[in-house]
DNA sequence: CGCCATTTACTGTCCGAACAAGTAAACCTC
DNA sequence: GAGGTTTACTTGTTCGGACAGTAAATGGCG
């Protein structure tokens, strides 16, 4: 094997570096977002696999372990998600052992999903793997750059916003 | 009945924000992240919908026109895409006529894959769009703070990068 | 030349995400 | 309390994304 060694660069323009054809580079943020978003979502997959979770479901269990037992209705609004979504997701954690579903006594619509003694093994594995995520995420930044990132994501947010919801 | 009115900031807090349970505020990078990359696969979606396109099949006709005809495996290696995904976005492209598969003379195992004159008046469309989705995105952000986003993404990308390629 | 690892493309499977449509229950108004 | 509306959930479909497995072609090596 010629191939001497592939330089740190190398790896970078293998792995990460979509090229930068002028279509692309005209949408420098959109571009910057898509490949972040992108990586850490990867990265947060691969960490998951490792307990048994898709990515999106620790967000389910995050927030049952955080507020308790909720309505899917109340899961679907907190993490802004689709009630279709949810039926299948909090249906695939149930089987998975780490959710139990009971019907509510006053509203025959709703379903309860609770989250089991089973799933508090998880928690802390999941915790883990936020820290570990976040650590990823920051560790090319200082204290300043963080403080600008969130600062700086928080108005691309405002600014996402205003253009998903035109009603109202 | 009460209720009166929501207000915008009920909106706001209905739509975009995710509560702030615990363990989600242990990772606001992490958090902020995940937010943002929704909302803008979120927005890019619903503008690609005008044009007839799914998020994803975008990047790869950008890639498609500014560097002409490639091989399946190209585009893969461009995009940082999958070689499953790929084969089943290219078919669908075709079939919606945007793209043309062609055997390769050389090697009998590739398929050359080519936009087709109709896709060039999609072209435009891409690139408004494109253009639509940075204004969206920039527009809270003074000049500096673009320059400030950039560089906070980069290197967001090079921490994250560290991480989902550990092999050689 | 023949053997074998690699490359390229495809298929099947499973997952989240989004849309459409449908059902059942609760609510509201007349 | 009857009828229309809203709410909660489900199912079906389509898409991108990832993994496993397959088949064919290629290329290198002995």
């Amino acid at each position: 094997m010629s191939k001497p060694q592939e330089t740190a660069d190398d790896l970078r323009a293998d792995a990460a570096c979509m090229p930068m054809p002028p279509s692309v580079q005209a949408g420098p943020m959109t571009h910057a977002i898509f490949r972040v978003a992108r990586l850490h979502r990867m990265l947060a997959a691969q960490l998951l696999r490792r307990v048994g979770l898709h990515p999106g479901q620790e967000l389910v269990m995050m927030q049952l372990w955080d507020r308790g037992p909720q309505r899917q209705t109340d899961l679907v609004r907190l993490l802004g998600s689709d009630a279709a979504t949810m039926t299948r997701t909090v249906r695939r954690l149930e089987q998975a052992g780490f959710v139990r579903r009971r019907p509510s006594t006053t509203d025959k619509r709703v379903t309860i999903v609770e989250p089991t003694a089973a799933s508090l093994a998880l928690r802390r594995q999941v915790e883990d793997i936020w820290a570990e995520l976040e650590e990823c995420v920051t560790r090319s930044l200082t204290g300043d750059q963080q403080s600008e990132a969130i600062d700086v994501l928080a108005r691309i947010e405002a600014g996402l916003l205003r253009a998903t919801t035109p009603q109202t």
